[in-house]
DNA sequence: GATGGGCCTTCCAGCCGTTGGAAGGTCAAG
DNA sequence: CTTGACCTTCCAACGGCTGGAAGGCCCATC
């Protein structure tokens, strides 16, 4: 099996296989006297594997680690179970930050005619030089990405 | 008022200034004879604008979209409006996803005895090949991000 | 006037997870 | 033998920064 079967039947991309192994996230393939990847169907779980946890959003470094655990028979469930709960600490913290956002966008949005006229509550809000309602450094309510990360 | 300056009093990091200044986010400031660059309080206030929208999640380019309609008094609002709510729409098809992910990753965690034991309901999640139902209640999980983007 | 420290300048590289493209080698069918 | 679909490597870009190196400027103090 080579990279582009492979890169169907795990649903990852050739490319993204190759940038995988360069990285070390998965192992390297094996090679024809050609120099081609071959994949046999036990790395193609693993790809799937990997797949799977980008689809939940892992990072590639907890997604090592979860492969790693994942390969040993032996592992505690314990650590899975951290990792998976650390990686929702950090998803809900990103929810938090992004909900703020969007309720402050809207509500400005909704306090906004948005006719042909210039007034303009959004451009207010962006120009305030000062701490205002639901901004800033004073007092906020919701202080929209409070000391968290933008949205990336 | 030199960079440092400005920054102090706008927020924005210097580093982060010369970096909106070469990607032409804001105007190339004034220099001094020995090439400082020097900002008027005008200038100050473009930071602060752009430092505002950031918090508030909006991307560079659509920063530029609306420093622009702030620099001219006879927009219409209604660009503006819209331009808000866009994002606003971007940001809530990401909380979406990431509401998914986490939603599913805490089911499974909640499945999880997290103790010495090696079984984990995570790692047989993300080792299924095919979309399984969720652990212990037999209906069907929500498939996180389905189709959707990455949380990029 | 020399020295020191803190500011400023430019340029280059890296973060994350991809994605795209160029330039070339390989393989199977017609 | 040619075509075209694959494969290979390497390099660059995306967004939005952040860090560091190497060097110039400015001001205060000795």
């Amino acid at each position: 099996m080579n990279i582009g079967q492979a890169a169907k039947v795990s649903g990852v991309n050739a490319k993204l296989i190759r940038y995988y192994e360069s990285i070390g996230l998965i192992p390297e393939a094996d090679r024809t006297a050609s120099g081609y990847r071959v994949y046999t169907p036990h790395e193609v779980n693993i790809l799937r594997f990997v797949r799977r946890a980008r689809t939940l959003g892992f990072s590639i470094e907890r997604i090592q680690q979860l492969v790693g655990l994942w390969r040993h028979r032996d592992r505690a469930s314990a650590e899975v179970k951290r990792i998976a709960l650390d990686h929702v600490a950090e998803l809900e913290a990103k929810i938090a930050a992004m909900r703020a956002m969007s309720d402050t966008l809207q509500e400005l949005a909704d306090a906004c005619q948005g006719d042909h006229r210039p007034d303009c509550p959004i451009l207010r809000d962006l120009e305030s030089s000062a701490p205002r309602l639901a901004q800033g450094n004073g007092r906020p309510r919701f202080r929209a990405a409070a000391g968290a990360d933008q949205t990336s």
